[in-house]
DNA sequence: TATTTTTGATTGACTCATCAATCAATAAAA
DNA sequence: TTTTATTGATTGATGAGTCAATCAAAAATA
């Protein structure tokens, strides 16, 4: 039944089948053919698309980047203030889709991932260092540098503290918790500085 | 050449080998050939040992979960006052032993595999639970129950997350910077309180 | 328009490697 | 001689990657 044109409709489908399967199995130690066949279609068929696992790991890590990027710049570009803006930062990360339990799920996997994989790892420190530069950028407008540098890294590590927290579903914080102490962090510094009259 | 008594020698030779592979490849995809070079021994004895490659993983996070708590009780005993044992607490997380790359590598690979693997889970949960317990016994001292709960929550993200962020290797923060910045999260919010005459 | 040719999509069957687990055999204590 | 320590060799399962073959759509040609 080959229709023409299928290479981009199967790429997807076996990237969206693998970040399920992994967000299941928690692990990347998942098969080819599980994937394939979460896709509906033959092992063969993924390795003629990808030509190997590996690469089609790849592929799936910047799928979950490109989403989070998107979500990101949607979220950015409704807010005003740079205040507004931290708090889309914020927002953001906790969203529904990037909080499900798959995705988180998934990230972990993946982050385990890059001791192994350099290219993984690279994705990786993109990740990080986007929310940091993001989280800069609105900060600098509010405080002076060194002040914003120790607010990003501390708001940034808080946000995967809690992600990887939710990884372990005891106890789960909820997202709107989630929320509040991210943003609860943030404006007590800025507070703080405020106070000394070192604000902007 | 056998010796009597190497049972207990060889048990702990082949958890630390599993830790180090482990921290090396970064993922519990690791075998047991390889932990068993790493130990000196043969595969054979592995298994004869520990029965699975599951049990001598288990026998692994055991043995993680078991230094840090060594490692906590050292620090709170020397640690007077409340505040001082909340220090005491964040500096272990921090602690050289624990901030190993190979020690994070397992840890997260432990988080991974927690996914999958009831067992490596549940001991995970107990280090989540018993972090947050260690600072709430300690923040209930020293302001209101609900406004402890939520530090101690933060708190326990805060280190997560420089952990995690640890394991990328990029823009590392170094062990002193990451103690300021939860030290300081706990301070400013300790000062917070006082200032709104909350504190105790 | 009818036909042949080319190309893209797809898979079943296969290979090769790896790995967990088993077992029987050996060697040294007790 | 019985028990403990130890391993080499083997087994059985699984999984990544390959390949040749099939099928149908599209393009080219008659």
């Amino acid at each position: 039944m080959p229709k023409v044109g299928m290479e981009p409709v199967r790429r997807k489908a076996l990237v969206d089948a693998a970040l399920r399967v992994i967000g299941d199995q928690g692990t990347l130690a998942v098969t080819m053919s599980e994937i394939a066949r979460n896709a509906g279609v033959s092992p063969a068929l993924a390795h003629h698309y990808f030509g190997s696992k590996e690469q089609l790991l790849i592929e799936t890590v910047r799928s979950l980047l490109r989403q989070l990027r998107d979500d990101t710049v949607t979220a950015l570009s409704v807010a005003a203030t740079p205040r507004e803006k931290l708090s889309a930062l914020i927002r953001v990360s906790f969203q529904a889709s990037q909080f499900a339990p798959d995705t988180i799920a998934a990230w972990l996997a993946f982050y385990s991932e890059a001791q192994r994989s350099e290219d993984v790892r690279r994705f990786l420190v993109v990740y990080a260092r986007r929310l940091r530069s993001n989280l800069m950028a609105s900060l600098k407008a509010l405080c002076p540098v060194d002040d914003a540098e120790r607010i990003a890294e501390g708001a940034a590590a808080m946000i995967d503290g809690l992600y990887i927290r939710q990884s372990l579903r005891s106890a789960p914080i909820g997202i709107e918790a989630s929320i509040a102490l991210t943003e609860d962090y943030v404006t007590s510094h800025l507070d703080q500085l405020h106070r000394q009259g070192r604000a902007i």
